[in-house]
RNA sequence: GCGCCGGUAGCUCAAUUGGCAGAGCAUUUGACUCUUAAUCAACAGGUUCCGGGUUCAAGUCCCGGCCGGCGCACCA
């Protein structure tokens, strides 16, 4: 079958949904029109044809007669799926319908598959995460969830751009993985013969171009974690990251209450919407609790991060938490965090004064040395972003990567490695710097309501298929 | 990685206690000059995910494998 290579194509669907919205019922507009798009239905009249077109602004209506369209017969038996590009005059039908009156048209493409049962669409996920295309002319909640993603990453953009942040990209090739705690994927440079791993953040990269005078720094891009799989978890996602010079985390928690309620209203049009079938309300200002207060007000007891080694092992042991014998008061405090608070929180709150012991790259606090200027958004009962006033001094980076070192040694393999060139890029200089990490896919499934991570990433990891 | 659930026509789904594998849509053919998931008639469409086993008889029961969903673990 021969197609041609272009078409001349000039209107919209919904443009001219709106543009001819006064024609009366049985009114023709005079003007032709190119449209061009998918056959979605076709119903066939003996001597007249219509057909439901869409392309990617909406759908509209093909009318076809054997008296006026050129080989009426052939458009009789497009198939469902078929590209077409369309001539005709823009009229509305008897019954109201807005149409394209087909002078004359073109098959641009031959569906061999078609796109699932008209009215159920396509539902098994296998088919419809392997053949996403399929999915999204099925599923409008498919291409609606994608389309909002898009918005979303839009609206990040310029609200970063808005702000003075500029954009800029660091290696995804990385010799040493670091910046987050993760395993990592692991390939292998030829030319170089040399191991590398691929980011799991790209944290220290940004820090190092604020030592390098950029104030302000954003990367929007892809990490990749060697983890499971699930609902809330995808190996590789999207991450925005977020500097910016002469900020603490206070300061760094009001741009992420305004960043995000500012992309609700971009993208929905309001901060008061619904999760799931639960009201769940994206307006700032979002409360700041300390992890150790929502710790103590959950187990009804004061706990800090000063309470006894024993007796929080006590209370993680009583909650059926195995207690790692490397494991300090700090990540202890964390570990009852949540296991107590973190599937509780709905509505989106900051959780402040992480332990040091579970920041390796955040500052010490100004009142406590064992606590960090850092804090975690949690929305929906799952974290949404992590931001702290960064960690500026040489030395004491270097102590607590030693740290790391020794967890590592101890068997945790998703403890941090020593990087020296980043410990050498701290020794000329980082000015006092907030920074921030937040998931946008995460931030995608609030935006558009789905319940899976998948929903909202064209392509998801699968398992390849076997024999 | 572990547990639970699922996989039947291209798609969406039925199939009673283990007893002839079905429907709608799509496809094919025919009818129809204002349809809206058009309607009507007819034809065709199957390795019941794969491989074993039990049985006179397996979509159904048992074992192993593949893929998916959910939960756990890991993590964001």
């Amino acid at each position: 079958m021969t197609t041609p290579n272009s078409f001349a194509h000039n209107a919209y669907s919904a443009a001219l949904q709106s543009a001819y919205a006064h024609l009366a019922d049985g009114e023709e507009s005079g003007a032709v029109v190119n449209v061009a798009g998918r056959v979605m239905l076709l119903r066939t009249q003996g001597k007249l044809a219509f057909a439901t077109m869409r392309d990617s602004t909406g759908e509209i209506q093909l009318f076809a007669l054997a008296a006026l369209t050129g080989e009426f017969e052939e458009f009789a038996k497009l198939h469902l799926g078929d590209w077409v590009g369309i001539t005709g005059e823009v009229v509305r039908t008897k019954r109201g319908e807005l149409s394209v009156k087909v002078a004359s048209w073109v098959r641009l493409a031959e569906a061999l598959h078609n796109f699932g049962d008209k009215w159920a669409g396509i539902s098994d996920f296998d088919l419809r995460y392997r053949h996403r295309e399929a999915d999204l002319w099925a599923n409008p909640v498919s291409r609606r969830s994608l389309s909002r993603r898009s918005e979303m990453l839009r609206s990040v953009r310029e609200r970063c751009w808005a702000a003075n942040f500029m954009e800029v990209e660091t290696p995804m090739l990385n010799a040493i993985p670091t910046g987050a705690a993760a395993r990592p994927f692991r390939t292998h440079h030829n030319a170089l013969d040399s191991e590398l791993f691929l980011r799991i953040a790209p944290e220290l990269w940004l820090k190092r171009l604020v030592v390098g005078g950029f104030e302000r720094v954003f990367e929007l891009g892809r990490v990749f974690r060697n983890e499971g799989l699930s609902p809330r978890h995808n190996p590789e996602f999207t991450m925005l990251e977020l500097y910016a010079a002469y900020w603490d985390y206070r300061d760094m928690m009001s741009f992420v209450e305004e960043l995000v309620s500012g992309v609700a209203i971009d993208v929905l049009g309001t901060t008061e919407t619904e999760y799931q079938g639960r009201a769940f309300s994206f307006a700032a200002p979002w409360p700041r609790r300390t992890m150790a207060s929502l710790v103590s007000e959950a187990l009804g007891e004061d706990v800090s991060v000063h309470t006894s080694l024993e007796h929080l092992t006590q209370l993680l042991t009583e909650r059926d938490v195995e207690v790692h014998p490397s494991w300090g008061p700090g990540r202890c405090l964390a570990e009852l965090f949540e296991a107590t608070c973190e599937q509780d929180l709905w509505d989106p709150v900051f959780v402040t004064e992480y332990p040091v012991e579970v920041s390796p790259l955040a500052r010490r606090h100004a009142e406590d040395p064992e606590l960090t200027e850092r804090f975690e958004s949690y929305a929906a009962g799952r974290e949404l972003s992590n931001g702290f006033s960064e960690l500026i001094d040489p030395v004491d980076q270097r102590s607590r990567f030693e740290q790391q070192a020794r967890l590592a040694a101890a068997g945790d393999d998703e403890a941090m490695q020593i990087d020296e060139d980043y410990i050498k890029a701290l020794e000329w200089g980082l000015p006092p710097t907030a920074g921030l990490g937040i998931g946008m896919d995460r931030l995608a499934m609030l935006i558009a309501d789905e319940p899976s991570i998948r929903e909202v990433i064209a392509f998801p990891t699968l398992k390849p298929l076997r024999d």
